[in-house]
RNA sequence: GGUCAGGUAGUUCAGUUGGUUAGAAUGCCGCCCUGUCACGGCGGAGGUCGCGGGUUCGAGUCCCGUCCAGACCGCCA
């Protein structure tokens, strides 16, 4: 038996119990006459005591030989400490060993194993078994499994059956970049990642699992991002015979459970607003309703503003950062060049203060008056003590710009508090969008995604102004999940592929299989994906999502720590019929 | 594909206008220490300044190339 108890157990309830312990050596501190070892696992740490008095001099010697991170086991007994340490849950006792096995010795880690640790994001990804011994990471896990577990727990209750599909399917132009498998018994022929199981998904509603779920990788090769990862997971959902209504209920209903069960936390309002909205109010999909400063349109006095910038722009438009209008020239300065670099790319940021003594003052003094400002200010809700931040120019430039100044203000002023949840469905979304590279429609969501009722006829005339009956679920400013509900016959299926500029044969070869199955009975459907990863980090109230994920991908893609991905020898290379054609 | 900021001791970092023997903290090693828990004291070891080339009397520092890693844009239905 390698231990009765863990190391984060023991109280002094416990004292002159004899117990068998198992683990990590944290730290020792050795004070010549007395050696104190904290004994790591799992579950905490338990001072271990050895001293010239009660120790036996050969196991004194061989105390003072171990390292850090060297495994071992003690046998002992549990005693009280002369001097308590109250920032340990152990802290009341420690364990005078009798007994001292060294399992296996360990190399110096090359950074600290403490929960503030000395090493580089690198070298943690290098040596990660070293790093998940970390509270932080470990802690980490062990809420993600917390949460999963919930997931099953809700969903089991609710009646939907978790069933696995296939990870090697085939490719699709549609979306992402493929992650492709060559295949040895089809020489020549690939299967592809999936990207999601949405297809497989649907299939499985024409089976009749009329609710269905799996926690799932996906796949896509993309250029990665702190937050975004090549395999990710999923929980993915699909229902049978619903509504939209009835799928926003369903998820809603997981969403409090999730916050409840793992956050402790009862959301109380659980508010809709269409995507329209959410750009004209948040120049955002995906708005981060914590905090206000929604956007204020601003028209004019009389006909034109008589204000170059502004006259000439479609869209003129501003936030109200509260309380800011003592911020200094240079603070305000640094707010324009924060806007203006590439990453914004905004052209220029007017400001209007509405100081404390309830005069105004701005950077475009030269074009209006204080009345003319005030005008403004009434637009804007400002008050005494506000400062008021416009831009102008093309709408969808000026949307994304102004979005992320007020995200970023909302950060300086604290306005966004991890603790706090307010999760959001953002409805309506448009069926397709505008690609300028192509020249040609793409579906927004993906193309089994459902028109509004009525609006097939618009695709001919206006498509871009048909809505879709999908929806995304937003918590704290980040999409966490999203889905529709689908095409469920294959005329409407077929109408969408030709529209999104397939032929007949394209779409019957690439997804001829959902169109058959469509003509047998395939009943109305819909359902949503949450992404996991991202999920669980908010949940959890930390930005990254790297630190949930076990064993994640770095920047370029690659696992450092198994050095992958790797060439293969020519053998496999041959047995797969492939041949490399590399740039020199 | 692009933009920005990086690579110096095991680790995290500093290193001025190009100028003597490249520093700090921490970790590590040794000795000491009668209750430590961020233990403490004294001493010590530890460097291909990512790599290659160039400018210069002289390069960690300037220039060019390259590799690696990070944030973001494009991309991610």
């Amino acid at each position: 038996m390698y231990r009765s108890h863990n190391c984060g157990e023991l109280r002094a309830s416990h004292v002159n119990t004899e117990i068998t312990l198992s683990g990590w050596v944290q730290k020792s501190r050795d004070k010549g006459f007395i050696i104190w070892v904290d004994l790591r696992d799992r579950y905490g740490i338990t001072q271990l005591v050895f001293d010239n008095e009660r120790t036996p001099k050969a196991m004194m010697e061989e105390a003072q030989k171990m390292g850090r991170e060297f495994v071992v086991q003690v046998k002992g007994t549990v005693i009280e400490r002369a001097s308590k340490n109250p920032n340990l849950p152990t802290g009341d006792i420690e364990i005078l060993v009798s007994e001292l096995a060294i399992l296996n010795s360990a190399l110096l880690p090359p950074f600290t194993i403490e929960d503030e640790t000395d090493g580089g994001e690198e070298l943690r990804m290098k040596y990660r078994y070293l790093d998940i011994r970390r509270n932080p990471v470990k802690n980490n896990l062990i809420f993600r499994a917390k949460v999963t577990q919930e997931v099953r727990n809700y969903l089991s209750k609710e009646g939907f059956i978790e069933v696995e599909t296939p990870y090697l399917i085939k490719s699709t132009p549609e979306g992402a970049r493929d992650f492709v498998v060559p295949s040895r018994m089809n020489a020549g022929q690939f299967y592809a990642l999936p990207q999601s199981p949405q297809t497989f998904k649907q299939l499985l509603m024409v089976g009749g699992m009329d609710k269905y779920f799996q926690i799932v990788r996906c796949f896509r090769d993309e250029d990665l991002r702190a937050d975004r990862q090549p395999e990710f997971t999923q929980i993915d959902c699909e229902m049978a015979f619903v509504e939209q209504e009835d799928i926003l209920n369903a998820f809603e209903g997981l969403t409090r459970h999730l916050l409840k069960e793992v956050n402790g936390i009862a959301v109380k309002e659980f508010p809709r607003m269409l995507y329209d909205d959410a750009m004209r109010m948040y120049g955002n999909d995906k708005p981060d309703i914590r905090f206000g400063m929604q956007f204020s349109p601003l028209t004019p006095k009389g006909s034109t503003f008589g204000f170059g910038v502004f006259d000439d722009a479609e869209l003129v438009v501003g936030i109200t950062a509260e309380g800011c209008a003592e911020y200094t020239r240079k603070q305000i300065d640094e707010l324009i060049d924060w806007v203006k670099r590439p990453q914004i790319g905004a052209t220029g940021l007017v400001w209007i203060k509405f100081n404390a003594d309830g005069t105004l003052s701005s950077s475009v003094n030269k074009f209006f008056d204080e009345a003319y400002l005030n005008h403004f200010a009434q637009q804007m809700n400002a008050k005494a003590g506000d400062l008021m931040l416009i831009m102008a120019g093309q709408t969808e430039k000026v949307q994304p710009q102004l979005s992320a100044l007020r995200m970023e203000l909302a950060t300086r002023l604290g306005l966004r508090n991890p603790k706090e949840f307010a999760p959001l469905w953002v409805m309506d979304f448009p069926l397709l969008e505008w690609d300028e590279d192509t020249k040609r429609y793409h579906a927004m969501h993906h193309p089994f995604t459902s028109p509004k009722p009525g609006q097939l006829e618009l695709l001919k005339t206006n498509p871009g102004e048909v809505k879709a009956n999908a929806y995304d679920l937003v918590l704290n400013g980040n999409e966490i999940g999203g889905g529709s509900i689908r095409i469920h016959d294959k005329k409407t299926q077929a109408l969408m592929f030709d529209y999104l500029g397939f032929t007949p044969e394209e779409a019957k070869s690439q997804f001829g299989f959902l169109m058959d199955a469509f003509q047998y009975g395939a009943p109305p459907h819909g359902g949503l994906a949450f992404g996991l990863d991202r999920l669980v980090a908010i949940l959890g109230g930390q930005e990254t999502i790297r630190d949930f994920i076990a064993f994640p991908k770095n920047n370029s893609g690659r696992d450092v720590m198994i050095d992958a991905p790797a060439p293969i020898d020519d053998k496999q290379l041959e047995e797969l019929s492939l041949k490399l054609n590399l740039k020199a």
